[in-house]
DNA sequence: TATGAATGAGATTTCATTCAT
DNA sequence: TATGAATGAAATCTCATTCAT
């Protein structure tokens, strides 16, 4: 048939989906989860709350929808400054941790919903978000494992110690998030890299990691621009 | 009519308010906050609304008792294991890190509430939760201080290690929380220690960390029986 | 306790649904089923929306509950012309089939809501009307049965011969909704009662017939004002 | 833009119309009117939702539109069987009856529509159902009228009789339609001729009505080969 | 002709809290 | 003190229909 959806159309629904994603990000940091309602949202928005049903099946399932989002953006800075090949460990640490809370960083207001608010939702959801965290630790885990290999770290078991590195930003994002938003979450990736690191027993030099931290997060700020 | 407070009376009240923040304890963990209803608890607790809103001004209210009366259990159980003068700085380690995932295993249900439901309220609660949390922080990063300079451990920014060192048990124990309630979390414990013991260089023999654990959950299970 | 539920709010709270049940069954004459809302009804009752899912579940259970009482009082009717012993077959049919009609002539409005909308409704309740539907067939079946071995009627297959005697009603109850309301329903109890008769193969003095329905209308029609 | 109406053109919209008929019968038959939407229909039918406003004022003309077609096929069947000239009553009855139990027999799903959806929706459209059971009443009456002043039968009221006979089907069709469809309706023909030619008083050989409805069986099937 | 995104009035239902008894 | 019926604002979600493309 001639009149199917055009390519034209599914851009504009793509976009409109996208813009009622933003806007109920900006809502929901404002007002929590449970205290936003879709009329909120769709106000916001400017659109009616049928073209909201129309896009999401229920307000559940934007928030799932919003939180892939940002679960997805998360991973892809992560991932994308681990792919150096024949990285030292302190360097993927280094990286890897300072990159983590300069993504928290860029979404300041999301990151409260998606970390506090996420897990005091319906069973459905909260199952969604544990997977998350658990997929974290696996990584983490199997890096560990690889690394106490090769004597390089040394580690107690590998599950809780991997869990105790993932819980170690948990009160720092949390406190930032409280405190005056003239502080960078990312001024602390020196300590809580070396605070990591000493805890696996890593040999490090103090000022390659400054160096280290410093590197990525010119590249993350220079990524930005393009 | 006139409302006799006689002793007797008012332990009769004293009873029936700690049975309705029983039940509620029961029923949050359960549901969680946000879909427990009062109805959900004055039916479990086989009590009337009425007499629900005489013991408590509101569910948020209750809810506010209720997360009162479990911080100052947990505060009391560690408090007991930390009366100890002139301890070396690993025992107490092992001795708090130990008693702390004791008393969350205790009372596995408000375990939930106290650290997972209470944070993701709104503003005024939260606020509430965010206090306990940074006075234990506060606590850890005086005993850094003092270790610091005493030269027997060696960490980064004294906020940050603290911050970081609470969160270490973050995601353990809801892993913990999420799991079979076979798993004992205190056998979680050695590793933890180990972990933070490391992150904060202090010196140690694993040894004796386990010893001071086994110690220390002795003394606690006997201490139950009391 | 002291305190409990007394007699007389019970009382009271009888009587509240019992007036919720009888507004429903206006409203839902006036404008049916689907095109009643629960604010139509807690409007014309006088109370509030709350009240209303206090004393019912949904509008669906408080349409079954009205149904219910509706087959319910319509079975007593029918129930309360039978109670004679040693009734011969020509004055049981005269007196049941009068009986029945007029019961719906007392309630015509609700009368077109039972017959005619409770099929449409969800499959849940559908079962419900079903079900008194096959269970007059059965007793008209059993009697059918009775009456045949005693060689007293004449009919061919029983399940057919109880479900057409049964339908006998359904056109003229619905003509008669229709129509004017100065029409009476009881007029046509005497054809009815004939072709039903004849249609069994039942014997009968048509001058008895007519003998039959007036005595039990007047017995009805006396019954009303005790 | 013009728009052609060429034959062929006009060809294309029938097809498609007739395509969205089948399907709501279809969908209508399944879910019922109420529980129907617009977007079932079309999805089923695999087509647009603007296709189906072309084609249709609304989903109430649809279901009027139906609603036609189908009474005019179960009419043309019930005619097809009745062009005999001279034919006995007993025959033509028996003819009649069987026809009818047919046709709705070939349309299981229609048939729910037409005798049970179409009376339970609002005023507007419950008067073109209630104008085709009249019509069918009157058709009744006359014969009844006809036969009775032959002294052929011995019927009370016309009226009354005609819409007794009708409603005969009545609860026979809905058992069906509630059973498994293994059933043939056409099974409980002869007990049904009989019931209502014993309650018109006509003389009758049971046998003769057996043979009557096997030849119409035979004809109507043989018809639908054609 | 065909498409389906957009609309928004309106329906059902929940639940914290009050207050008369 | 105790009870629980009563309240009603507010929240979520549905769906027939329109109209720009």
């Amino acid at each position: 048939m001639v009149y199917k959806t055009s390519k034209e159309t599914q851009e504009r629904k793509d976009m409109k989906k996208q813009h009622i994603l933003d806007t109920a990000a900006k809502v929901f940091a404002a007002r929590g989860y449970h205290h936003t309602t879709v009329k909120d949202i769709v106000d916001e928005a400017d659109i009616s709350i049928g073209s909201f049903y129309f896009y999401f099946k229920s307000k559940e399932e934007l928030f799932a929808a919003l939180y892939a989002e940002i679960s997805q953006k998360h991973a892809d800075i992560i991932g994308s400054v681990l792919n150096y090949e024949g990285c030292g460990l302190v360097k993927s640490f280094s990286r890897a941790i300072t990159a983590s809370l300069w993504a928290y960083q860029q979404k300041r207001d999301l990151t409260g919903i998606m970390m506090f608010e996420a897990m005091s939702l319906n069973s459905e959801f909260k199952k969604k978000w544990f997977e998350v965290v658990k997929l974290n630790c696996i990584r983490i885990k199997d890096l560990f494992r690889t690394l106490s290999d090769q004597g390089k770290i040394d580690v107690p078991d590998l599950d809780v110690s991997a869990m105790a590195f993932e819980g170690t930003y948990f009160y720092l994002i949390f406190n930032w998030l409280e405190g005056d938003d003239s502080v960078r979450l990312t001024d602390s990736a020196f300590s809580l890299t070396v605070y990591n690191l000493q805890a696996i027993k890593a040999k490090m030099d103090k000022e390659e990691v400054k160096k280290y931290i410093e590197e990525v997060l010119d590249e993350l700020e220079k990524g930005m621009h393009d």
